[in-house]
RNA sequence: GCCGAUGUGGUGAAAUUGGCAAACACGCACGACUCAAAAUCGUGUACCGCAAGGUUUGUGGGUUCAAGUCCCACCAUCGGCACCA
């Protein structure tokens, strides 16, 4: 026999199966149910795969070969998210073009994906940055604007002065530029957005094309979709905090004595403050209001405003700093406005009004009611403005002490206590006049009730989630598909034209704009409707868009008339298992899953959650617990691994390491550990023996052996199915005889984790088809049941002996030969024994 | 500050969901083979103790015949959000 030589088989096996394509490609007519398991497609850098890729690509692959074992029709594709700035700023920096950067990274991440022998079937690869991709990109686009999901106007964006450009929000991270470390400025630019925000809560609508002829389709949210699928919790509780539903009320303050315009009387002209709280039942405690800076009603209050020039010297020096400055600033600063004040609707307390930038323009309305008594900010700005603080809620804790000293403390309750967290929660109403008494949350009720009669507020729910702006001023992605005319304004580029093609002619050097808006011939067209001169939009979109659809493709990825066929579409989708890394919790999954909204409720799907069952892959840290990372050097080359080791070892030490989703150091050290499990493997093909009967135990183990592995990979607990197998083979190996039964069996249990390795082996049995052709095997649960058991015999709950007995032995003779040992003697003599608690197969515990 | 996760030997970790804590590995020690080393195989290995025995799952309490697992309080580490009213 050779030495087990995991560089020779492994070249072989992989060979064997490139001659094979029909082992991964999957058919489209097939009666078998399907089964569509998905890695997040990769980012194809310089650097090549790591060996978090290697991780969650080992799982996929694992439960991929296993579902086709298990007879199901497995559709486990791969591809490239290949737009995005490391290119491009790469060709910033040496001149070599994206495209051809990105075409030699995706051929050293292909070489290294098959030289793990991951089972993809490749003839549906996608690669986001190819002209057949992105024309679909493009499509998509002009689809969500003619549903009016796509629209544009002037945002604030991060730049940077120092490249002369915009950045992604990722790149602007703490304020300062991920490449030039100069500082990150706001500025004002005409950008495109998608109305996710249409898509938080359940929708139902028309198609606005008219086409679709059922009346209506329910789409459920962003928020309540995530109760149907099978994600972590984490990840579900990280979009809804992202989400950031918030429950409240708006009411509108009235601006005391003054109506506009020019002093009207009319009851009409009244203007008001109009503010958003989820806190109502705290109005009462209201001693003063709050604008932001950028409240469109300061300018129209200017006359009145006695000191406008403070006023408006504070809103300049707030527009110049960053949002960072804004938010790192820890003394709150504000201005009042004097000569304006406002009227509490409830009370009809006049309160003063301030201008302040701790209260954010773009969330709820602007404008703030400020409770200092039960709201930390209020209560720090109120503290250094000297402004009135007023009690209204009795906390619990609070309310209990009142109560039970029997009322008495009353003058003193309000000094219990001096930390204004205790005071921010629900409680009992004080001092609000007919609302005293009642409870937090039936005040909230009953106070909205009273607003919406007097129409003086609503019912209100905000959200933290913004639209998503998706133009970059870049080149390296997919060309927006407009067209601004002269006379005909915004025209979308016609479907016959797609796709619009980059140019290749382009300088990049940063200029500030994109790089496209200097190639003449891609900025210099004809508008389609009119004729007449016109120019393209220049911008680019997020990689989030392209990455956003990407899934649906792989059901039909050569399709040159549509996206991807309703039939396709149906036929594959949704995804049954997505495994990616938790850094996508929020945004990738997030816009993924209002894609397959949209397309749901457009009628172009039929499902409206993409990912059925996510799981994330632990990051693995370098060996001395910190993160892998270039500059410190310690990152493993999975190149280097499978040379020293091979692919199966590899492969095998990843999901041996620990859970799948917990981060986990590397330990180059525990390799070999499962290096010698295979070359165990190995070298048990010389001991196969076809006679004799096999061993009852050796029956048990196997059985329990196929039952555990193949619950443990339908659930993903990789580590413990190794380390059941490892069990197996140890047991197998102490065994003279090796019985060909068994053999095959664990060949075929090993074969999903270490492929190469039972490929070969299989083929040294004679069999010329893949091993991957065999059925998974079942267990007999007759062979899995034990006849004796270790019978553990407890005194008070410790362990004092253990006996073999029969597994169905009886409570009464479970107690005689308890209470016949001698160990137990030593502990019950001369007691009364109290009571003998009794577990069927498993103990006996005296109690005395 | 808020939300979430995690905490078990020298190390990576396991524990049929309340039933023998430390499976499976790494490492280490000793032994076998060898002129020798490597590789391989065997034995041992949570801690204290010569032993009988006792102690142990971040800390402190509780529930239970029985707690790593359930409840309460706290500590530490990691991740996300962060003036969102």
């Amino acid at each position: 026999m050779e030495k087990y030589n995991p560089k020779e088989i492994e070249k072989k096996a992989q060979d064997k199966w490139k001659n094979s394509p029909d082992l991964v490609e999957v058919k489209d007519a097939s009666g078998k149910e399907k089964r569509f398991i998905l890695d997040m497609f990769p980012y194809p850098s310089g650097t090549g795969l790591h060996v978090g890729h290697v991780e969650s690509y080992t799982a996929t692959d694992i439960v991929s070969r296993y579902l086709r074992m298990k007879g199901y029709n497995v559709l486990h594709p791969q591809g490239f998210d290949a737009f995005g700035l490391p290119a491009e700023n790469y060709a910033i920096k040496t001149g070599v073009h994206p495209k051809a950067t990105i075409e030699e990274a995706v051929r050293v991440f292909k070489k290294q994906i098959d030289s793990l022998g991951f089972s993809y079937d490749w003839s549906r690869e996608v690669n986001s940055s190819l002209p057949e991709y992105y024309k679909w990109t493009q499509w998509l686009f002009l689809l969500f604007y003619k549903n009016g999901l796509a629209y544009k106007k002037k945002a604030k964006v991060n730049w940077c002065q120092k490249c002369q450009t915009v950045l992604a929000n990722e790149q602007a991270e703490n304020g300062k530029c991920e490449r030039c470390e100069s500082e990150v400025i706001q500025k004002d630019l005409e950008q495109w957005f998608f109305k996710i925000t249409d898509f938080i809560e359940d929708t139902s609508r028309t198609n606005a094309d008219g086409k679709r002829t059922d009346a209506e389709i329910l789409t459920s949210g962003l928020i309540s979709g995530l109760d149907k699928v099978d994600w972590p919790e984490s990840t579900k509780t990280l979009q809804q905090n992202w989400i950031g539903r918030s429950e409240g009320a708006t009411i509108k303050f009235p601006i005391s004595n003054f109506q506009f315009p020019n002093n009207s009387q009319n009851p009409n002209d009244q203007k008001y403050v109009e503010v958003f709280t989820t806190r109502i039942d705290t109005i009462f405690g209201c001693t003063y209001c709050v604008v932001a800076p950028e409240y469109p009603l300061l300018a129209e209050l200017k006359d009145r405003i006695e000191n406008w020039d403070e006023v408006e010297k504070y809103t300049q020096a707030t527009k110049k700093k960053t949002d960072l400055d804004r938010m790192e600033a820890k003394v709150k600063t504000g201005v009042e406005l004097k000569g304006v004040r406002v009227i509490n609707p409830f009370s009809n307390e006049s309160l003063p009004l301030f201008v302040a930038d701790y209260v954010l323009a773009q969330y709820g309305t602007g404008a703030v009611m400020a409770v200092p008594a039960h709201d930390e900010r209020d209560f720090e700005f109120a503290k250094k403005y000297d402004l009135p603080i007023k009690k209204v809620i009795i906390p619990p804790f609070i309310g209990t002490l009142v109560r039970d000293s029997g009322g008495l403390i009353i003058d003193g309750w309000q000094q219990y206590s001096q930390e204004i967290k205790d005071w921010v929660v629900d409680g009992e109403l004080i001092n609000s006049g007919e609302f005293s008494g009642l409870t937090s949350e039936e005040a909230r009720k009953k106070l909205t009730t009273w607003l919406e009669e007097k129409k003086l507020g609503e019912k209100k729910i905000n959200y933290r989630l913004r639209d998503w702006l998706v133009s970059r001023q870049r080149y390296w992605g997919a060309p927006i598909p407009i067209i601004y005319c002269e006379k005909c304004g915004e025209v979308p580029v016609p479907e016959v034209d797609l796709p619009v093609e980059l140019p290749d002619d382009v300088d990049f050097k940063p200029t500030g704009e994109s790089p496209l808006k200097y190639s003449e011939k891609f900025q210099n067209v004809v508008c389609p409707k009119c004729g007449a001169k016109a120019k393209r939009e220049s911008d680019t979109m997020d990689t989030f868009v392209c990455s956003s659809w990407y899934y649906l493709r792989y059901a039909d990825s050569k399709n040159e008339k549509e996206f991807a066929s309703k039939e396709l579409l149906k036929k594959w989708l949704p995804v049954d298992l997505y495994v990616g890394g938790a850094e996508h919790s929020v945004l990738h999954l997030l816009y993924a899953r209002f894609f397959t909204k949209v397309l749901h409720n457009l009628g172009y799907l039929e499902f409206d959650e993409p990912f059925l069952k996510l799981r994330h892959q632990g990051t693995i840290l370098a060996e001395d617990g910190t993160k892998m990372s270039k500059s410190k050097g310690n990152v493993v080359n999975p190149d280097d691994v499978v040379a020293q080791y091979g692919a199966d070892a590899l492969r095998c030490f990843e999901m041996f390491m620990g859970p799948l989703e917990d981060m986990k150091p590397w330990q180059t050290r525990g390799i070999v550990g499962v290096y010698r499990f295979l070359e165990k493997a190995w070298k048990m093909q010389t001991r196969i023996s076809e006679q004799g009967t096999a061993n009852s135990n050796l029956n048990n183990l196997l059985h329990k052996t196929i039952k555990k592995v193949s619950e443990d990979i339908e659930t993903m607990h990789f580590n413990t199915a190794i380390s059941q197998l490892m069990i197996l083979a140890n047991a197998l190996e102490k065994e003279g005889n090796l019985y060909s039964i068994h053999y095959t069996s664990f060949l075929i249990l090993l074969s999903p984790f270490a492929p190469h390795l039972a490929e070969n082996l299989w083929e040294k049995l004679g069999h010329s088809e893949s091993i991957f052709q065999e059925k998974w095997p079942e267990y007999d649960p007759e062979l899995i049941r034990d006849e004796e058991i270790e019978l553990v015999i407890q005194v008070n709950g410790k362990v004092r002996d253990t006996v073999k007995v029969s597994a169905d032995i009886s409570e009464e003779e479970a107690t005689k030969l308890a209470l016949e040992s001698e160990k137990v003697k030593n502990h019950t003599s001369g007691k009364e024994i109290k009571k003998v608690i009794f577990v069927k197969g498993r103990l006996i515990n005296i109690v005395i």
